[in-house]
DNA sequence: GTGGTCTAGACCACT
DNA sequence: GTGGTCTAGACCACA
């Protein structure tokens, strides 16, 4: 999936403001999971720079609460992220945007 | 994790009979999470032939009723077998051996 | 079709007690479709104020179970309940008896 | 440590009521240490009978939440009731009032 | 009746 | 107060 269909799952459209924290937006009547809109906003975020390599972002909970998704919803997309090698994940400190190969 | 490790945590011993289905042995003081060693027995039996390539493994259902945990725990396993390529999961069908590369 | 007849298809005779559960009766050489069964049982509860207006009525899966139907059944008894509004359905969570619009 | 001088710590003096849920008083200028207090509540509730054998007792994230401590604070007094043999912990259930042995 | 998504929690290991 | 594991269910998409 392209940067762009990501976009226009889940994210503002022009215009909009565009505040730091989780302004992520779920379509619950969309085709496509939660989980995998809360990773694309992830993805969105981290590609454009707003999530920096190392800075910590949001946790579970943080996005549990603001989406009003249980954890386990945004687990998978955390999940996933790792496994991708986007972000780093360390029992009892948060979640880490990892450094890019050849900025 | 080595495959000799792998056996030593969930399998039975030497001498003990090897049925067909699920006589996997949960560990539950183990240090080892419990997917993991469903996971481990798994790719015992794949890497034993004892389910063979293309053949249909049990369910998740059958699973989590035969080793009394939820759905979810084997789902884990399930869900990184797939990811490392060991098996295929077709929705409505089943779980399925991978053919391997080069036999 | 009138609440008299959906009653004569599936519900006990005059006499036979109604427990709270799926004391649901299908009958398998009936020329109504077993899910029409279901569906005209549910109904039945439902304006006879046995599952009440928010109240959870009883899973896919028990349904199922109980009167030993496949879920996809069931699932076609749910679907036509929901289209016409008689009960919502949230993922993860259950089917509920919809709010009656003025009474 | 005798049950008198557990409630002394703890509990509310007389004549206030002591309703059903996490109604424990921490007092923050003891010099008995936050985790021994909320034991020593714990105790004489259960040995009062307020938490009966096999019920369920409140979670690890409802005494941090209702009295702002630390959950590794609320696990150190529950980890020590494990230990004595006052209660039991079940993974992903929770935590449960021990049978007592011959009463 | 399978695998996929989701809920609403719990306890566990660690910082 | 984080991420990790687990429970015990639910409904959904598909075959």
């Amino acid at each position: 999936m392209s940067m762009r269909e990501r976009e226009a799952a889940v994210l503002p459209g022009k215009g909009e403001s565009m505040p730091d924290l989780i302004d992520c937006r779920l379509n619950r009547d969309s085709f496509m999971p939660l989980y995998q809109q809360i990773k694309n906003w992830l993805l969105y975020k981290i590609e454009a720079g707003q999530f920096a390599e190392g800075d910590g972002i949001p946790s579970e909970v943080d996005f549990s609460r603001s989406l009003d998704v249980s954890r386990a919803t945004v687990r998978q997309a955390f999940y996933e992220l790792r496994l991708e090698g986007h972000v780093t994940r360390d029992k009892g400190r948060g979640t880490f945007v990892s450094p890019r190969k050849q900025p």
